[in-house]
DNA sequence: GACAATTGATTACAACCGTAGTCAATTCTA
DNA sequence: TAGAATTGACTACGGTTGTAATCAATTGTC
């Protein structure tokens, strides 16, 4: 990601749906939201704005425009993390981690997946 | 928490430097703040503007105000986590754990840490 | 007590955000 | 082909955020 762009909450949730199912009309993605909470003017104007910011692109098909997404779910995340990250830990990790495992659920395999993982880059408790 | 108000980046940079060092004039605060990135001015405007979102409190003292932190780093820290969990990683804690453990620095001892929390959480391989 | 220095209170202002409405072009449909 | 429906483009608007400047009150200083 050369130097991502700042996606707002909302822009987060119009690119989670896309994410799901690319590439995708305006319709559709409001289809794809929850649909009390969405009208589709402003999906439209979120998906114009994630343009400009780059975050995505479109294509003219017939009367619609297709949108596709520009960088994986996968390359924000990683963005995002490192803000949050910096921003609410100082940046150390191992305390983040820590808040998380006391704060958020977890189930025994999630919590085994986890300790094999920690495995593979190392420490003496495995 | 009575549901917490949202702190945004540069008022999150207010917090800390308060949180390290509380109660502190406006001055302080400026002191305690990269020296080259912060005017006075700005830093006036962000404590006064958290206090009138209830995160902090101030008390005349001589000819300063003197903030004070009203929730703790914890507590904000808590809250902003389940932001970012349920908007990053669709309220999905392993798969945001695997993510950090892949793209983050953590040090055997970091390692080690984590893993006995696990281990205190329950699972099969600790 | 008059002037200078300090510091809070008020005001400013553009960009971004959430939330859409209106206008206009395109495209079915009868 | 004329009207109806669809859909993008453009416009709107108040609230938040980042970044401060100006105004005014308080407090030292001589």
């Amino acid at each position: 990601m050369p130097d991502a762009p700042k996606i707002s909450d909302s822009e987060w949730e119009v690119m989670k749906a896309l994410w799901d199912h690319e590439p995708m009309t305006a319709v559709e993605v409001l289809a794809r939201l929850p649909h009390d909470q969405w009208k589709q003017k402003t999906v439209n104007t979120f998906l114009v704005r994630l343009e400009t910011k780059g975050v995505i692109t479109s294509k003219r098909a017939g009367r619609a425009n297709v949108y596709r997404t520009f960088y994986t779910e996968k390359e924000c995340r990683r963005f995002e993390g490192s803000q949050f990250l910096s921003k609410v830990f100082r940046g150390q990790v191992a305390p983040m981690m820590l808040d998380f495992i006391e704060n958020e659920e977890l189930s025994e395999s999630d919590i085994d997946m986890i300790k094999k993982l920690l495995d593979d880059r190392g420490g003496s408790n495995g």
